[in-house]
RNA sequence: GGCCCCAUCGUCUAACGGUUAGGACGCCGGGUUUUCAUCCCGGCAAUCGGGGUUCGAUCCCCCGUGGGGUCACCA
């Protein structure tokens, strides 16, 4: 039997990087074995929903480059893959338990509920469960109830004094006593299943092999076994991947300290590679010295018991950074430069400062900022005075010469120098020999004259090389700038 | 609180029971350099504590401590 794994996202709001992260797993583990990936929606939760959620999950999943085999857009031979869709199928299996003895309609009222969990609290009961009081209803009460349509939810009956085992592939053999687990509503009132129903019947239905999923699962993994035990169906392998964590803290990702959501990230101008790339050794690795991964590799060397064991995972945004600024650099120039076009007109379509019309000038720009920079947005800063005139700061301009008056000498000389150069001969080398022949001559150091012209031509003091941009600016631009200096002192 | 899980540099982690406990990010220092960045070289830095088992424990067992997850008609 092939390899079918799953990610079940429900759409109650942006696709969490987390998610991102199980889904990578997912998709490895599929792919590594011939097998299939299936995306199915959880929707079960009508009062969560969020409209829109899904196709923009399904969107950023694309954005990543990930595809999936079965689900939402592509189809698949189990279709529906939302579970909003597939109403029916879980009323029909409740109902099944319920024959079976495994489950029990329940007519409780919320009103009752919250006394008993009251009652069991002042009791000091350590945790409070529901006390099967429908469970020993007679047929004919349950008939009456339901033809009086009263309101009604099927609970999972919970066997007493069972030890349940969960044979985790991430933590090994773990085991259970169901006299802790509640009897789990299995059909809410609405008629919508819970996740708990749900989940184990798609997985079922859908053939999924491999549950792939965080931390947070582990607890209600119990409560599965048993259904899929009352079922009578096979169990599927079980994989519980460790929680994501921020930096310094003990607690989860939070939006205060950056992105959480998926797309969140591409936004700010992170590469899909470079934060799948630092997604996949959150809990993994290969137990290599090898760090940098494509999606292919990945596959190719991923295996699931090289999952790492520990509950919780920092997500180093630093290190994010570093493999943004990493892959930013892997580029050729010419593509960093579709690239960052692409990412100002999705993102940043106003974005007048880059000059479109000239894509070829852009491009040698970034050649010069590319190793500069770690993340696609920083472009727009750092490239500014490539596409318009600097604001020039006098304090600047005499900073490293220490006088209005060794500026302006400084400046005149290069000016001087410069206007001396045939437009046709303005190439770098050409400008960087006549260069340090004038501050020779003239005996400028190097540091006053070369920082003092950086500022004339660009208004910083932390840029390429002075004559890389010199050269790519133009001798009319350079001129000018120089000029525009020098009326400022 | 009950149940369950986890525990190596600050972080992600490596180490068939025997290694000077390795790598990467970050940090610090040096080199290249007109600034920044890149690149190269070097450095700091860890086995939570206590008991066992063993010739020998990061590794196996127990206890403690710490952290986390979960206890809904949410997923």
């Amino acid at each position: 039997m092939s390899v079918r794994t799953r990610i079940a996202p429900s759409p109650t709001g942006e696709y969490h990087v987390g998610g991102l992260r199980t889904l990578l797993f997912d998709y490895a583990l599929a792919k590594k074995n011939n097998g299939q990936l299936i995306i199915r929606i959880e929707d079960t939760d009508q009062g969560r929903l969020v409209p829109g959620a899904v196709e923009r999950l399904l969107d950023v999943i694309e954005e990543y480059g990930i595809s999936w085999d079965e689900g939402p857009r592509v189809g698949g031979p189990h279709a529906p893959y939302v579970q909003s869709e597939r109403l029916d199928l879980y009323k029909k299996y409740a109902k099944e338990l319920v024959e079976k003895g495994q489950a029990y309609y329940c007519f409780c009222t919320e009103e009752r509920l919250n006394k008993l969990r009251e009652e069991q609290r002042s009791k000091g009961m350590p945790t409070t469960k529901y006390d099967k009081h429908c469970f020993g209803l007679s047929k004919e009460e349950i008939s009456q109830n339901l033809s009086q349509n009263k309101s009604y939810v099927i609970r999972l009956n919970v066997p007493k004094d069972r030890i349940i085992e969960v044979d985790d592939l991430v933590l090994g053999k773990l085991t259970f006593p169901s006299n802790d687990l509640d009897d789990q509503i299995l059909l809410k009132s609405d008629g919508f299943p819970t996740y708990q129903l749900a989940v184990v019947v798609d997985d079922h239905l859908m053939e999924i092999t491999h549950v792939i999923r965080g931390f947070e699962w582990l607890p209600s993994t119990p409560k599965h076994v048993l259904l899929y035990e009352a079922f009578g169906w096979k169990i599927p392998n079980h994989a519980h991947v460790p929680l994501l964590k921020e930096a310094g803290s003990t607690k989860k990702l939070s939006k205060r300290m950056g992105s959480v959501a998926a797309a969140d990230f591409l936004k700010e101008g992170y590469l899909p590679e470079a934060v799948l790339n630092f997604l996949m050794f959150l809990g993994w690795n290969p137990g290599t010295e090898k760090e940098i991964y494509n999606l292919k590799e990945f596959v190719d060397d991923f295996s699931i018991d090289r999952i790492q064991k520990t509950d919780l995972v920092t997500f180093d945004r630093q290190k994010l950074l570093w493999y943004n600024g990493y892959y930013i650099r892997a580029y050729s120039a010419e593509d960093l430069t579709t690239k960052i076009i692409d990412y100002h007109k999705k993102y940043y379509p106003d974005a007048l400062f880059i000059n479109w019309t000239d894509p070829l000038y852009t491009q040698q720009v970034v050649r010069l900022l590319q190793e500069r920079l770690k993340l696609l947005s920083e472009f727009q800063l750092l490239s500014s005075y490539f596409y318009s005139k600097p604001e020039i700061d006098k304090k600047l301009l005499i900073e490293f010469s220490g006088s209005v008056e060794r500026s302006s000498e400084i400046l005149n000389s290069f000016l001087t120098c410069y206007d001396g150069i045939e437009k046709s001969g303005w190439e770098l080398p050409a400008i960087d020999n006549l260069s340090h022949e004038l501050i020779k001559e003239k005996g400028f150091k190097p540091k006053e004259a070369f920082m003092t012209l950086r500022v004339a031509l660009t208004g910083q003091t932390t840029t390429p090389p002075v004559f890389d941009i010199a050269a790519l600016l133009g001798k009319d631009i350079v001129i000018d700038r120089i000029k525009d200096s020098l009326n400022e002192l």
